[in-house]
DNA sequence: AAAACCTTTACGGATTCCCGTAAATAATAG
DNA sequence: CTATTATTTACGGGAATCCGTAAAGGTTTT
């Protein structure tokens, strides 16, 4: 049964609508923080008092503003969190549709579900919740299918580093140089031809260009 | 002085957020949307019975689900609305940061003012309305800093339309023909050329891949 | 209409990239 | 330890690009 919830949530009008949600399901005793380490504060602080909290709701992103934070963003304070609560239940409401970091939060975050910002996502959270509740886990269908889509091709480490170097304007000679300096592997100017020649191939692009553009708008650089 | 207002909002959360900030001005007769064409049909019914709207409240991006919609976007709900009620006041509220989007908004469209979804969005969205219910603009300062530094460059269409065709995989040495199919002028391969090489200059980049990377960030392409 | 100026295009050498092949190295199996 | 396989790296010829210079085409001034 869940109880007592931490909104972490830096835009106010979204906080306020979570807030109204969690009222309109029963749920009055609520605390909500604009800041990640807030969050974590929080957390620390009602665990020490034996008052935990059953869930966090959480954005993702949150904005940079003159109050340096330790924590930057909602994967951080889930890690955080969860250390200093393990059986803490996690709920992820942001307007993210990138398959790879939803992949992320179900698979390695193992967050308890995902809730995208979109049509519809007030009734959404109440089921997420209500599912949660029950101890179920809440990752809508359409993820799937973004995660199949993505799976077109699976960007390693390597090919993020490869394509953030040309989207630097990194001489492609010079990034084997690179690479070895952050102790990538391989890093050979070979083996960076054939990544690249075997992603353009994959999205049957020409250019490296293109590959850039993509990642760009796939949020993926 | 606004009395009526309508919401053209996807986003449940954000909806009900707008709705409950209008309210605590002591606006109370509000209609909702959550399609823009939706809202078109609003405004249209409201102004054909002498009930018109003092204030449309829109988002920007509107997803796509099983409903075909004529209107896809706030910046063409916002045209079309302009065509039925030319006096119609419009505030944008998105997430959107890119420089030339919230430019048009500004120049082109004519829109009265932009709230970032952030923090602080529900205070914002509040002096906002205030601001325009007493005939005055809001549009925040921070996008005049991102207008100046995009204005670094003017990109003008001929800019544009190489560096899209760049990131549409279009080898350099093609592009010639592809700007001259368009009526595009200069379309020599020595122009493009020289053309690319002072926007890399402008920027200090090296390579193309770097200003397909800065264009998509700045919503350019 | 000639001169001066600016824009656009043409050309060519140096560099970089593309791409196929082959060698070297690492990992696995027998 | 050797054989087999897979991965990584090296090399080289051809294509595309970068970049400087010069010619061609327009426009404005006198």
């Amino acid at each position: 049964m869940i109880k007592k919830v931490l909104i972490a949530e830096d835009q106010e009008c979204a906080n306020m609508s979570l807030q109204k949600a969690l009222e309109e399901l029963g749920i009055t005793d609520i605390d909500y923080v604009y800041y990640c380490d807030d969050a974590l504060a929080s957390i620390q602080r009602s665990k020490h008092s034996n008052e935990s909290y059953d869930l966090l709701i959480t954005d993702l992103s949150f904005e940079e503003d003159g109050r340096l934070q330790k924590i930057t963003g909602g994967k951080e304070l889930i890690q955080a969190a969860r250390q200093v609560q393990p059986d803490l239940r996690v709920l992820v409401f942001s307007a993210s549709r990138e398959a790879a970091t939803i992949e992320t939060l179900d698979k390695t975050l193992d967050a308890d579900g995902y809730v995208r910002k979109a049509r519809n996502d007030a009734k959404e959270l109440k089921e997420a919740i209500d599912k949660i509740s029950k101890n179920q886990r809440h990752f809508p269908r359409y993820i799937i299918d973004l995660v199949k889509q993505k799976n077109a091709h699976d960007f390693t480490r390597f090919d993020i580093a490869v394509i953030s170097l040309l989207a630097q304007g990194t001489l492609q000679k010079d990034i084997p140089a690179h690479l070895q300096k952050s102790g990538i592997k391989p890093s050979g100017l070979s083996s960076v031809e054939k990544r690249l020649n075997l992603m353009k191939e994959t999205f049957d692009f020409s250019k490296n260009e293109q590959l850039v553009a993509y990642c760009k708008d796939m949020g993926i650089i």
